[in-house]
DNA sequence: CGCCTCTCAATGTGATCACATATCAAATCC
DNA sequence: GGATTTGATATGTGATCACATTGAGAGGCG
């Protein structure tokens, strides 16, 4: 278990150390901020959501390993910034139990307990089975051509290896499916509940990579395909089996080898 | 609306103003709070502990308006102390949705809409009746004995009309439930969702209290009867019907007349 | 009279300093 | 030699200052 965090960990857009320049000079006064901001209505991120942003990245695909600590400090150096913008970002963590701290003691991504792992699962059953069921129930033509695009960019990610791009396509495909819920709630939670379970799943995958060659890797495929034509058949109880089968065959294997 | 935060709001234990003390020094070098450290394995809270503590429970009270503005300034001379903590208890807040706060805008306490209102019901009966099957399944004496004094608690409660006490015993009733379900992740989620719905739902107890005489107001002590006694008969179904039936008739009430 | 612009106070955000506590290792005692 | 204590360093938390942005009201223009 590594003791200090290391860049790399957080795929950080530019360290670029030895201009002592600002963060919020770089970002705010950036060119292409300055167009976006003349452009569209964006909301003007501040320093600190894209710091939450790049670790809450850093979470879900598994970047940070469990029981990792996290110090304001060298997260502040790795960021270029000061630590405020830091500790916000830590402290929306731990609202949202992606990460744990007591007082006075430094943070640390959550340890993997198989009590842990069976909650989160079933947790994530009930709710991602729900957001499923609902999205099911309005079914739209661009949903299922969002969703078969996003089936096809998983498989072919899976085929390739590339463990890094197979989480970001799951996440897509199972994200695309929930925001179509219509329920704000259950989109916070949902989000809420992959942060907390990131770090374990890429151990899951990879597991999955090694056991199997490239050929066989798409078992997590044939789930979301199953998803998307129970969908588009209108079966909504056929829908929700199948996500739960998906979400199952992931725990499964951290269940098998903890 | 109230544009400014009224000290009265928040219940705060000791505005004591006037001594330029600092209020780290009044916890920390209290002697009660030695003694407790000395005792047991208290987690030592933070100041920003406490204001988030202070917050969260106005907050699922109801003693904070829907569409209030909370300024930082403000809260931090409420507390008396500086705006560090303040900041730090909002983030949390508004990580758990319990408050909107867009960058570099006012933060504020969610406006009540028919379409947020109708999804906080939905999720709630999903998530919290999920949670009672859970305590259902394995209930124990000890479990019965604590929901039927809080029970009695409530119905007592409400009899006197005091709005603050009859919240503050269903909030005891239905996480005397929940925690028994023996899931951290529910749990959590559960909290966030009585944060979202808390300033809407005093609106609903306030109008049933307008409505009936004292001798009428224990409709909603009934829910809370059935459950416990469809605990003690061991029938999960019914437990999680009477949940339901409790929830819904609040909402309900708000549902009327919005 | 209505709309726009300009100005100023209010407010959120970032940086830095100060300090108490936690953490770890060397030193000490039994 | 091992457990305990005592140092020094690391680290989280609170306070304060600085600054950009927001929001509203006064003033001016069409």
């Amino acid at each position: 278990m590594p003791r200090r965090i290391k860049a790399a960990q957080l795929a950080l857009p530019r360290p670029k150390r030895g201009q002592p320049d600002r963060v919020q000079d770089r970002i705010l006064g950036d060119r292409a901020s300055e167009m976006r901001r003349a452009v569209g209505p964006v909301s003007r991120d501040t320093v600190q959501d894209r710091v939450y942003a790049e670790l809450g990245d850093a979470l879900i695909c598994g970047r940070l390993q469990p029981g990792q600590p996290l110090t304001i400090r060298d997260l502040a150096a790795a960021f270029d910034t000061s630590v405020m913008p830091v500790r916000e970002a830590l402290r929306r963590l731990i609202a949202e139990k992606a990460l744990e701290g007591q007082a006075q003691r430094s943070v640390r991504v959550p340890a993997m307990t198989p009590e842990r792992l069976a909650d989160l699962r079933r947790t994530r059953l009930l709710v991602e089975g729900h957001a499923a069921e609902l999205a099911a129930a309005h079914v739209t033509p661009a949903l299922l051509a969002a969703l078969t695009a996003a089936d096809a960019a998983y498989i072919k990610a899976a085929e390739t290896g590339d463990a890094d791009a197979e989480l970001l396509c799951n996440q897509r495909f199972h994200f695309t499916l929930y925001e179509a819920c219509g329920s704000p709630s259950l989109i916070a939670i949902i989000r809420s509940l992959w942060l907390q379970s990131g770090p374990y799943i890429r151990t899951a995958v990879e597991r999955h990579s090694d056991r199997h060659r490239p050929s066989q890797r798409s078992a997590r495929g044939s789930f979301h395909t199953k998803i998307v034509s129970a969908l588009r058949k209108g079966d909504v109880a056929a829908v929700r089996r199948a996500l739960e089968a998906d979400l199952s065959w992931a725990f499964d294997l951290l269940d098998s080898r903890t």
